[in-house]
DNA sequence: CTGAAAGCGCTAACAG
DNA sequence: CTGTTAGCGCTTTCAG
């Protein structure tokens, strides 16, 4: 049976304890976990065994205060709320997974600000940051680089561009929108914003305004729903529906799906016959069959392959690139001909 | 500006940098910061007024390393595609966070046994292990046990009840549900069965088919979903549909949710009038107008409260008392009186 | 109340 | 290839 204890002091055991065991030096079975340190294979092999019968596993956080590296990454989400990002989280926590680093989850309440929570960050000596579903002023973020901690933003931009930047072209993403309604006829548009502090929502509006203004069709409408998710969706229907609109584009699926459904079962219009509707992001459930969704698909697995190779990155020293990954029109059947 | 680097050689400063600052000890310092310990008022001031301005942070990693706690919980668990979990995990991180600690997540693959990582885990000298959707073999949590370091299962059983526990009553819950479907005079009552080796799915099939027994009431047909998906209760659906049930009972809301879009906008069969459809767990999606299942809600804030609490007992020594809380039947649109 | 000293478990030069 | 030595940044006796 493995016991990672001394039976007697229920202590764990140290590399000094397969060392004397072995009657080698301490530093010997150090050098053997690490592939590049030169041991001789038959002492390396003898180590192993060693320690796996002792139970011996080199502690990460003792390794840690020298390396300086803890092989921990911070993720710092805002609200899970939206499903988008847990089905990100999921995939990061993956991806970095696979990349041998761990995820310490950093949760940020809605009302609070990230910025609060990352000077207690780096008293976890975490290797990098993702911050996922949150803004991040400026000031921090240069603070975290001058760290020379890889840092990167999933999914929001960062004007002074300080900081690596992945996401997907919202901007382009909302063109292919609007091309889409005014193509299929649709004359009567309104958008639903999402919340105002939110680069993707910026970005949103400001593909779809131009592109429809380039194509000279006007907008019926502005909502504003305030925040992402399904309840602000269905509030900001009923203000919609008032406009008597032909075509609603929401500024994502969660606001879209809560759309959807009291258009469909409070408002009794059917979609897409007499309103069609349209989202962003193209999570799980814009494709249940109760929906049917058209919308733009985030490429979450580049974006989150993106990101961890920033993470990973030989030196600490990423250049404050911004990627902006294309998105890809998913038409379903929430959009009809006019 | 708080700058936490020393502006040369951008160092991460240290205690030592403002005990020299101030030209007191080092161990001051870091007494200043502990509550319980003797330093004088003025003094104390001094240094943490100091700290602010050169932006010291005691370094929890240099800390844990003394006093083997470490602030940080695993939080491990398996897929995230069952949202229920998704929920769960975010209010687990919100709790722990309110008690201080911080969360690091271990996603368990699919396939994969959480076995395999828990070794890896104590590395990380984790003040606590919390296993949330995966299951975890009894030799495994002993040895964690021994360990001293609380371990907590939310919604799992493990048989040998070695470890702490703590979860719905699904047994009870299904129970409720087969009282309910009997009651409102359904009598071609099929079963979609979760994973095999789930005791959520054990327990529920288990007082489901009990229940049914003792009201003299048979079961018209079992089917394997295999997992926990949507697309699973999609599959399990058509299967079920084969068999002409006047009701559904599906071992949990992701698999209902996509048994009853398939029911409905494959098969054409009209939910309640058909036939009558209910899930488990009350997931938010649940609720949503397109579906209004009928499902028992688990108590999920309770249970993170639990789970927490038997995290931050006092001493390790956490006794391994199963919790079974009881959930709420919620009555939506997805039953009907036959 | 304060300082000195001894580590926590490990890695990283540096000699041999 | 191997052992010795000197810390990483902090907490914790133990004297003063």
């Amino acid at each position: 049976m493995t016991n990672q204890h001394d039976r007697q002091t229920n202590r764990p055991v140290t590399s000094r304890d397969v060392a004397r065991l072995l009657g080698v030096s301490q530093s010997m079975i150090s050098r053997a976990f690490d592939p590049r340190a030169s041991v001789s294979p038959a002492n390396r092999a003898r180590i192993v065994e060693a320690a796996r019968a002792l139970g011996y596993e080199p502690n990460v956080i003792a390794r840690s205060l020298i390396t300086q590296r803890s092989g921990i990454v911070a993720i710092v989400m805002g609200s899970m709320e939206n499903p988008f990002y847990t089905g990100m989280l999921d995939q990061l926590a993956q991806a970095l997974d696979e990349a041998g680093l761990r995820s310490l989850l950093f949760r940020v309440p809605p009302g609070q600000d990230v910025d609060d929570q990352l000077p207690a960050l780096r008293r976890y000596n975490v290797d990098g940051l993702i911050v996922a579903s949150a803004s991040i002023s400026s000031r921090i973020a240069a603070e975290w680089r001058s760290d020379q901690r890889p840092i990167v933003l999933i999914n929001r931009a960062v004007p002074e561009a300080l900081v690596a930047t992945v996401s997907c072209d919202n901007y382009g993403g909302a063109r292919q929108i609007a091309d889409l309604l005014i193509d299929s006829g649709h004359r009567r548009l309104v958008y639903v914003a999402g919340p105002r502090d939110t680069s993707t929502n910026r970005n949103r509006e400001d593909g779809f305004m131009e592109r429809l203004m380039e194509r000279g069709v006007g907008l019926s409408g502005r909502i504003d729903a305030g925040e992402y998710s399904f309840r602000a969706g269905s509030a900001a229907a009923r203000a919609a529906a008032a406009l008597r609109p032909d075509g609603i584009f929401f500024a994502n699926d969660i606001l879209a799906l809560g759309g959807l459904d009291t258009l469909r079962h409070e408002l009794g219009l059917r979609v897409p016959e007499d309103v069609s509707v349209v989202g962003f992001d193209d999570v799980e459930m814009a494709a249940w069959p109760s929906y049917r969704l058209t919308t733009i698909r985030q490429p979450v697995a580049e974006m989150v392959a993106c990101a961890v190779s920033a993470i990973t990155a030989p030196d600490g020293m990423v250049p404050a690139t911004s990627r902006s990954l294309t998105g890809l029109l998913i038409e379903r059947g929430s959009v009809a001909l006019r």
